[in-house]
DNA sequence: TTGCAAATGATAATCTTTCTCATTATTGGG
DNA sequence: CCCAATAATGAGAAAGATTATCATTTGCAA
């Protein structure tokens, strides 16, 4: 009765490599999470374990979500409006940020070198050790050649 | 029987140049803002507010922080820790940033117009008029000269 | 001084996230 | 394959922050 199941996922596998235990509801929340190149927020989430193991629980997906964070797995974000979200996390050498759109709040990736190395500069002039950088800008799109939209 | 009060504070004086009537209970916030420069949440305001005026409410704290915010005259910050903190905004030039301390949750402010410009140019290469920057990091004080502790 | 619109105080409601606890599932070792 | 130990889950309660409601009070312009 041990029929060779899908293979798991990209985070699954980091889950189990961790020594986390791997449930079923992990299983559903990894893959859902490799599955998205969004930042969804926990409801989001939880839509879509649904579509894949309908008796999953918002309290799993709550709990999983910040096991998978305290876990280095997951990074959470916060770009306002009350309710985290989330995404996988960078690798160990490229962090990213995040421009929000002002009109249409659609969430830009960018990466950058320079503010990378800014920023740890300013921090170890003022005597500390770059630990995390919280950092979105939002911006409004540029008119450009006179006013027509 | 109108004694020459004592004036008003700065915030006091910027709230009705605003047009926004001018209450006992603003003046007092008012007046507790001008007198702060750390970054006091809603709870902590309403404690200051209380030792001038024992009469008011904390509802009242939520709106009158909420009034500024709208008005241009207050800036709401989040560090993190699930409440909103709150400072005196910056003028029209020199925004500023915050270190927090990671061992001390102290919160250290820091100007930078390198970083300003960097971060300007960035969106505007993306396409984007800067509208906001929600930037703030956490460092780890530096240990030097050797691992004692 | 009066009147009216707006603000306040008290408290209920809302919203997100965490906690509780009885039930269920995972996993390592027989 | 089965058991026991242990950890995870589901459902709902609880917590914590903020906003809404509404009767009462207040600021302010006429
Ligand atoms: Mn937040
Ligand atoms: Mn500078
Ligand atoms: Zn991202
Ligand atoms: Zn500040």
């Amino acid at each position: 009765m041990k029929e060779p199941n899908s293979p798991d996922s990209p985070l699954a596998e980091l889950c189990r490599q961790r020594g986390l235990k791997l449930t079923g509801q992990r299983r559903t929340i990894a893959f859902v999470l490799s599955d998205s190149d969004d930042h969804p927020d926990v409801e989001e989430l939880y839509r879509r374990a649904v579509e894949v193991d309908p008796r999953i629980s918002i309290a799993t997906v709550y709990r999983t979500v910040r096991l998978f964070e305290e876990n280095g797995i997951l990074q959470r974000r916060d770009f306002g409006g009350g309710r985290a979200r989330y995404e996988v996390a960078d690798g160990d050498q490229g962090d990213h940020y995040h421009l929000i759109d002002a009109d249409s709040g659609r969430v830009i990736e960018f990466e950058n070198t320079e503010l990378d190395s800014l920023l740890a500069g300013i921090v170890r002039q003022m005597g500390y050790d770059l630990v995390t950088t919280r950092l979105s800008v939002v911006g409004r799109p540029k008119a450009k050649g006179g006013t027509r939209d």
